[in-house]
DNA sequence: GTGCCGCCGTCAGCACCTTGACGTGTCGCA
DNA sequence: TGCGACACGTCAAGGTGCTGACGGCGGCAC
């Protein structure tokens, strides 16, 4: 999986750089512990500590290693979308194209299943994933038969799921199935010493051979980091493609980093920052990375869709033309009262 | 690039004009580091303060100079359209000359995406666009295999993205993205310096050879510029325009301009003026002229490049329901007879 | 087996859109 | 002033696409 010279260049994602004595350690031996046995996974931690790297890991080091890895991001799929995403569909007699579709947890068989953001999932999803949980087994749209499936769940997410079941919008059953094997993520703040061990690797798969001062690698580690890793990567992106001397200076960071005012680590879980705050409809939760096909947002309404298209092109014909609608109607292939009747419904619809 | 002339007869953007010691020298400078990097870069500064031009000046600096540069207004398009028009769409039935759409994103192959008003970018186009960062690759719609792009990505905003996250508006891990190398441009009232080699800069390209009299130069060295540059293109085409007498004077200035309160320099970045309402002289509209890159490529087939749309999202709808044409239909907002007759006649029209 | 349910294809009715023709108003030029 | 060129708005005719209803077909439950 080398994306190689891509173009806007990303590093890949850290294979776990930690420090020695870092809190992580003792996260990764329970991953060793939890891999060997086949029970459900509940990783939690805020955006960007690498839910999806530990997901991975844990998958690694099971005896399922050699069967595939199928990251789902639940946050990242439309409501409407999600059931046949998970569960697949049985005939698709027509379209060509698709044909009848596994579902993302049958393309797990063997392996391991990871639902990220799961706290996104809409309550009847909840319910037929803890059905699947329960059978080991799934039923794809429009079949009949359950087909059985041998997979091995490991959920993620950056809510407090507690507080979800609490409120009402998370099913207990099916956390308390989730929390088989808990995993909490350290946001790394509280783990300023992995900072130089993730800097270094960063910088090494960018080439980079300057060495960071120590001033500046202070000011790193001081840093609240409210975008864990990936917040660091980018950073140490920016620094590299900044910095002119001989060496990575503290001048060479972010205004808001040098700004730094000692922040006290977070306690546990209790301030998840920012992103905590979604107001706005349809919540935009923060769906790091890595998961789900690209797929146009469905459903759209089509007809309005097209009329906006339409709306587009026609004003911008009419401007190309100097507002001459009988070139404008050229311009786009139209007959001249085919434009004119165009515009009155528009006129019209407006009133 | 010279418009010649068209007709509402507009300049063309300066190409970066300044005076020695202007806050911009360093801007610049940090402009020619970036550019030897891949990295997104973050450009902020208010309306008309030039971020095209920054951009366009990232992209000629960098080594994909040769390659296209292509600038889109996010907030130029209607929400609807924005999804094809960034990504594309698969073939229709016949190309014509205009045909099947390629998305922007496809077209800054090898150059640069300019992806202005980024901050208006509605959720599921940030989804999207984070996925495509990390990927480097784009799906059109209703195609069915990704298609690996070589891009580099330059954003821009005179919004406070920070806040827009923490209001839930705008994601973060989309925003640690493109902080890699932030560029923030300074309002022209911060840089008042650089007034007279703009205006002399913009006099120039009316072929107006009259000369701006020292006291009207000192009026518009005072004035705040709520509107940056390009509301001083504005006045200097109205002065150049209204001005009878063998040079420029004051009195030909707007009134607004005159009565002149002279105005504490902005605090750093602290406040964004709401640019709805500002009174500026000759009702400068927040973003005439010349912004708005956006002008789809005419002339087209509009029939055909409607009837290609509905194809792509009708492939993706049925493709996502299983080849289950009512499920489809209603994701698609339609009759599910209206679908079936669209698919008949398509087949008709095949044979 | 029988009945129910969901999905599909067809068709006729009808509203809507497109199209071509016509009349008007304006501009420029002889 | 008169004439042609040009662009516009309107309208009636004809076609097109949408809609709602109907019957067929297969799977599943009882």
């Amino acid at each position: 999986m080398s994306l190689a010279a891509v173009a806007p260049m990303r590093l890949t994602f850290p294979d776990l750089v930690y420090a020695q004595g870092s809190p992580l350690e003792s996260v990764v031996a329970a991953c060793e512990r939890i891999a060997r046995s086949n029970a459900a996974v509940l990783l939690t931690g805020e955006t960007g500590t690498g839910k999806e790297v530990f997901a991975r890991l844990v998958h690694r080091l099971s005896a399922r290693a050699a069967g595939p890895f199928v990251p789902v991001n639940c946050a990242a799929i439309p409501e409407s979308l999600l059931e046949s995403e998970l569960f697949g569909h049985a005939r698709g007699a027509f379209t060509g194209a698709a044909g009848p579709r596994q579902g993302r947890i049958a393309l797990a068989a063997g392996g391991t299943l990871m639902l990220d953001e799961i706290g996104e999932l809409p309550p009847s999803m909840q319910a037929k994933l803890l059905r699947v949980l329960q059978d080991g087994a799934v039923e794809p749209l429009g079949s009949t038969q359950a087909q059985q499936v041998d997979f091995r769940l490991v959920a993620a997410t950056n809510r407090d799921l507690a507080a979800e079941v609490a409120a009402g919008r998370f099913r207990a059953d099916l956390y308390y199935r989730l929390l088989v094997c808990p995993l909490e993520l350290p946001p790394l703040r509280d783990r300023p010493g992995d900072v130089p061990a993730l800097a270094q690797s960063f910088l090494r798969e960018l080439d980079e051979r300057r060495l960071i001062e120590p001033e500046a690698l202070a000011l790193l580690c001081k840093w609240r980091w409210p975008g864990n890793v990936r917040e660091l990567q980018n950073v140490i992106e920016r620094l590299s493609v900044c910095a002119q001397g001989p060496s990575l200076r503290a001048e060479d960071l972010p205004d808001d980093l040098r700004d730094e005012v000692p922040s006290a680590p977070s306690v546990s879980t209790g301030d998840r920052p920012a992103e905590a705050v979604f107001s706005a409809p349809f919540a935009t939760p923060p769906a790091p990375a890595g998961a789900a096909p690209q797929k146009p947002t469905l459903p759209v309404d089509l007809a309005a869709l097209i009329r906006d298209l339409e709306e587009s092109y026609i004003a911008a014909a009419l401007e190309q033309a100097g507002g001459n609608k009988t070139i404008a109607a050229d311009l786009l292939g139209l007959g001249r009262t085919t434009l004119v009747e165009k515009l009155r419904r528009r006129a019209k619809d407006a009133a």
